[in-house]
DNA sequence: ACTGAAAATGTCGAACC
DNA sequence: GGTTCGACATTTTCAGT
């Protein structure tokens, strides 16, 4: 599909704010109500909005210590990394994991309480899965930048 | 502010999908659509939910090559730091950028179109930027998971 | 927390530029 | 592609209990 000025402008908007009423988009966008609407449609349909989500303070919930974790496994089969890959998705602490190139296998961002409960996470669940090589933590220790968002 | 299961279970909800309405999460949770009304609008006032948002799919928008970077500045003075993330935050390929303790400075987390906007954001934007010391580029081969929610 | 009701929006068809 | 108009369904919002 192909996204002119005003979707972009559309797609900006709706990623810093999505609940926003089609009657407000529209001033924005100098359109009528009826011509976002179906703009906004169309692009749910077409999968380019893939999600609307809520976004929560991390610090009022205790899950705002994050650290990055490289990972290693011990080998390199794919029977390995499917199932490392399964079973890592289920912890809830890991709120991503990406496979890369390099000198390690994966990359996870893990968000939990404080140091104490990284540790546990560590020995009790992470370090608890199969094929597990090694790993690498590195501690988050102030926050420059972390949006959702990709500007068009 | 205290959080009891009913919270947790709307909080999670709401992060998976922000614009089923209250009618729909009152089933969900077995309250009326006015409690729930109330619930979700003292956690947007206590600014537990800090935002909603349109989450897209990049690989639709030509901005699926992921990219790690881990940056080392040549010096670590205050003043150094503060303006390199005052910088930083304004690249717009840049979605999240962190402090991190360890061998090096910052992870940065970037998404471009492929490895050929990859160099150019490199040579044009990143490395342009003052008091860079080294950079270590990762290069993400697979999503295993991506996610902004926490489960509660 | 619930019921009930008013106000606002979402949704979409139709006629048209 | 865009517009306006209109109408109904649905939701949001809030007062009263």
């Amino acid at each position: 599909m192909n996204l002119d000025l005003i979707d972009k402008k559309l797609i900006n908007l709706l990623q810093k704010d999505c609940k926003q009423t089609t009657k407000k988009l529209a001033l924005q966008l100098n359109l009528s109500v009826t011509a976002i609407y179906e703009r906004i449609k169309k692009l749910e349909k077409e999968k380019i909005i893939k999600q609307y989500v809520a976004l929560i303070q991390k610090n009022k919930i205790d899950r705002s210590f994050l650290v990055f974790c490289h990972l290693k496994l011990i080998q390199h089969s794919k029977e390995y990394l499917t199932t490392f890959e399964s079973e890592v998705i289920k912890l809830d602490e890991v709120s991503e994991c990406f496979h890369v190139s390099g000198d390690y296998d994966y990359i996870l961002k893990i968000y939990v309480k404080d140091m104490q409960a990284y540790r546990e996470f560590m020995v009790n669940k992470l370090t608890a899965l199969k094929h597990i090589g090694s790993t690498h933590s590195i501690f988050t220790i102030g926050e420059v930048k972390n949006t959702t968002a990709i500007t068009l």
